[in-house]
DNA sequence: CTGAAAGCGCTAACAG
DNA sequence: CTGTTAGCGCTTTCAG
């Protein structure tokens, strides 16, 4: 069969109220539950109903009651390994309350951020969870959203200057611990790969990591800070950099696994080993962590409950209301010590480089 | 503000024709962009739009229209690393026709697959991509949906038992030169472990193992066929019980990427190094391969282009009409050697058992 | 407990 | 070139 556009038409209610014999309200009811019906003729709808192999037009369902049990989330790009967790965390707590999931990528710019706020606008999305791109203070997308009132929750990462329900990570402690844990490893000499310091979250781990050198009584040092964008490509130049200088760090802390990846790509291809030639820890567990060698020590958050939290959240201001104040949940993080920080007896370099 | 329910009323295309002093239809012209609407008169309906924060109903005028824009997407789990590319291509292509994707997960489930169809056709999605869960010939709820008029397009594997357009890898081929590699770095007792078979591709995957074991002479040993099920687990269990049994093989190939790394991880567990002890090779790129050491050797997909051009066959459909034939496309898979699979010299133990 | 009918926001004739 | 209006499929009063 050839040719354009629909061929079969779609099987309405209004063909099922004929085949039952019964009118299009009472169809809607059983549809429902709502009323009590006539359990003969209830019978005799879903017969129908699954004899026409109908398919209740949901489209229409949400134009009348404007509910669209549509979800919207808003993430930079599902093929960084953070995020498939998250999402699928939204998706299951969506699904438990009979809500769909619709995903986008930003792809980190602010201006499909924007074109995708409003795609989902437009499609009427009950609400938006939303893990916003870098920008410098751009969110009349957002306060518009809200004032239109959708509600929307955000995740990982929330807009300086405005304030909205999210689920966060407590990124200053989870940098400290990590790199605690690597000053008690006895080094002193602790380098940062850092990412965009419009994220919120950026400035917290670099903030942990510059409170742990002050609790240690380490001097900061320029050259140990590399300004990253918290992208592969920059872990991976910033780390050959760092460790190519003339004092090079012998302890790494990476603020997120996408340079956490590309920190590693940079090690291997220097020749340099974890832990023997350097100390290696990053923020966000890695992909097949624990079946290569070395282990990376990493701080790992929970994505799939940030996901899962966040959806709830969002879920419970769609059908509650929104409060008079923003909700916060700050989750923890947790630190997975493996291989690339233990410590190395009778190691060939110093921990200390004075 | 507490409460319930939409306390702001959403901008229709009426208060925009409104402010702007025109009719709906009007308003609706300029939106389209179809008849040549006089430019001083769409200047007033673009500022009015402006002004009020309009976002044009697409429930409503999908109600109308009887399309969605919307793309269905079927994976059993974006967790899984072989998804999120092939889910960011499709989302890629859409995005270029102005559609949007809905993507929900199986879990490899029959069940939960026939429930996400049924709610992607409620919601009056244009099309469906499918990867689909293993079943036993359980494709009504799909014959039923490409008999209502909404085209499928099956990603990675076809359903045995009806035609469908698709868009696949040539996995025997694929198999095939991961195997000859292994064959021709001198490994005689060549160990595989393998998918599901109820799914085509796994089938393909030990059929191209098995040819080549043929071509190079090599007797079929049931004691290197592990049978799993393309999950972690089963890839780990499975090693572990082969690699203790009294006759190991010397090099193991893995159908899928999932049990790559739970064969990874099994090897790692069992003091065993690669290519030293073992030769390991997976079907499917694995997550940060090229980072860590050793580096695996795969048979690499192209995920991103499946998803990319299922999505693309699928919006022909939806936009020229179903062809007569399914179509078919068949990309190849790149074998991609690295360390785990490197000659040895002087090893320790011999590549033949006997 | 069931039927009839209005109307959700938009598009697409059609009339002016 | 612009305005009017019917109607998409469903839910939801309101009568019967």
């Amino acid at each position: 069969m050839t040719g354009s556009g629909k061929l079969t038409t779609m099987v309405t209610i209004k063909e099922v109220a004929r085949k039952a014999k019964v009118s299009v309200g009472t169809v809607s009811n059983v549809l429902r539950g709502s009323t009590r019906v006539n359990p003969a003729i209830r019978d005799r709808v879903d017969r129908a109903m699954k004899s026409l192999d109908y398919h209740p037009n949901q489209i229409a369902r949400s134009l009348k009651t404007k509910q669209t049990h549509l979800l919207g989330m808003v993430i930079s790009d599902i093929t960084n390994p953070y995020f498939p967790r998250m999402v699928r965390g939204a998706e299951d707590a969506a699904i438990e309350h009979d809500y769909l999931l619709v995903t986008s990528n930003t792809d980190h710019q602010i201006e499909r951020e924007k074109r995708v706020v409003s795609v989902l606008r437009n499609r009427r999305v009950d609400g938006i969870l939303l893990v916003i791109a870098p920008s410098d203070g751009d969110t009349e997308h957002i306060t518009n959203t809200v004032a239109s009132g959708i509600p929307v929750v955000c995740l990982d990462r929330v807009p300086r200057g405005i304030r909205l329900s999210s689920v966060t990570v407590d990124a200053v402690r989870g940098a400290e611990m990590c790199v605690r844990h690597l000053v008690s490893m006895g080094h002193r000499a602790i380098g940062i790969i850092t990412g965009p310091m419009q994220l919120q979250n950026a400035i917290d781990r670099l903030q942990g990591y510059r409170n742990i050198l002050a609790e240690a009584g380490l001097q900061e040092d320029p050259t140990l800070i590399g300004n990253g964008d918290f992208r592969t490509e920059s872990g991976y130049l910033l780390t050959k950099r760092m460790m190519l200088a003339p004092l090079p760090p012998t302890a790494l802390f990476v603020s997120n696994g996408m340079m956490g990846m590309g920190a590693l790509k940079a090690l291997k291809e220097l020749g340099l080993f974890c832990p023997a030639d350097i100390a290696l820890a990053v923020f966000d567990e890695l992909p097949g962590n624990e079946s290569y060698s070395p282990g990376v020590t990493v701080v790992a958050q929970p994505e799939y409950e940030i996901g899962y939290r966040g959806a709830k959240m969002l879920i419970g201001q769609i059908e509650n209301g929104e409060p008079a104040e923003p909700l916060a949940i700050t989750l923890n993080a947790e630190l997975r010590i493996r291989e690339s920080t233990r410590l190395r007896i009778g190691t060939t370099r110093s921990h200390v480089r004075e």
